[in-house]
DNA sequence: CCCGAGACTGAAACGTGTTCTCATTATGCA
DNA sequence: TGCATAATGAGAACACGTTTCAGTCTCGGG
């Protein structure tokens, strides 16, 4: 079965197709958004979209994929959205904060969206590696995009193997937060805590050779 | 031992009663060990147990929370082989390595049996909070252990905020590695990979190395 | 314009987690 | 002991993700 959901797939397809593909995420995203993980249901799904419910599995094999694929792009317009204008700070820690705070406060206002998409990507398996890696690379790129000097490209010079490994450790933490916020473990005070402490403890300054 | 409150639970009943929880529990590790999540199926365990499925969901009202118990119920285990003996290594960075490099090869010895553990660990919404925080205290206490020095009580003194944060964020870093691993996204290698850069920026000693 | 290959629809069906029903058995108490 | 209550067993039933299938529609190539 061919896979048609990463950036360079989603072109494909007749306009027909794009459009039922366009519908597809609406509704998902919408019903998600009112109901969280559970309520997102396929025959929903579906009857939103104005599609089959063998339409529907063409396009997405699974509720996982598509719940992954609206979470990538929410990710596309958040980092869009991001690199519109600087980020603000006066030090990595300080800017890195800033999309991880922003970024998380935009994911709190929609609770039940946030609770379906974190619980979809935390389910998926190898099979949804594709779509994984798309959001993925979104993370790395907004914090690496923070850690670098304002007006720095964000991939000249190529980050170096410490500024990776310190991304993919504080998009752990975030991750793991973010599950905890939404299986009701922890408040929004305490993911801004967390992230707080993560940070402070990775990026304080002056960072000796490590 | 009964260090935690998990087992004054766990003795609730009769003997009969400890003895179904038991075989269930049995039965649960050993379907998952053999097919991970998917394969452990509730009338499976039922059956395997010899009870009635309505029986099973008396004991455990969901298969999250009988997978999230036997989780508590390795951790209790682990923890206790890790108390029997002191943790080796001289700085609190070499005895973190070495708990969470001993614990993760264990779950890794058994595959199918960590992925189970581990998605319905992500999976657990707030009905499951109960299991959770044992498993969580159990994954602190060890942590905090390796980070005092050898022969300390844990608890004596009082783990200061930054140690509590640590473990956290440590914890944190440990649980999307090992999610990464079970789901095909991270070879064993990666995992040690992770927390090895995530301990050593977390512990690195105050004055920089010798 | 027509044809054939896919794509789409509508509906049924399947698998597994979960719930329900009701008869039977065990338990604790007067 | 005998009874009220709760626990258990056996199995049907239900919900939702997923698959399947027969028929219909669409569209690009000849």
């Amino acid at each position: 079965m061919r896979s048609l959901d990463t950036l360079t797939f989603e072109d494909r397809g007749s306009p027909a197709q794009r459009e039922r593909r366009r519908r597809i995420l609406e509704a998902a995203t919408a019903l998600a958004a009112k109901g969280g993980f559970e309520q997102m249901q396929m025959r929903a799904v579906a009857e939103h979209a104005d599609v089959a419910l063998g339409t529907l599995y063409r396009y997405f094999p699974s509720k996982i994929h598509l719940l992954v694929s609206v979470l990538a792009q929410q990710f596309e317009v958040a980092g869009e959205n991001l690199a519109r204008k600087a980020v603000p700070g006066d030090t990595a820690a300080d800017r890195v904060m800033f999309v991880l705070g922003r970024t998380t406060q935009t994911l709190q206002r929609e609770p039940n969206l946030t609770e379906a998409l974190t619980r979809a990507f935390m389910f998926a398996d190898a099979s949804v590696a594709q779509e994984i890696d798309v959001v993925a690379a979104h993370v790395r790129r907004m914090l690496l995009l923070a850690m670098r000097e304002p007006g720095t490209p964000v991939d000249v010079p190529e980050p170096t193997e410490e500024e990776v490994a310190i991304t993919k450790v504080i998009g752990d933490v975030w991750l793991a937060s973010l599950v905890q916020w939404v299986t009701g473990r922890a408040s929004a005070h305490d993911v801004a805590t967390s992230l707080d402490v993560a940070v402070r403890l990775l990026l304080r300054e002056p960072r000796p050779l490590a």
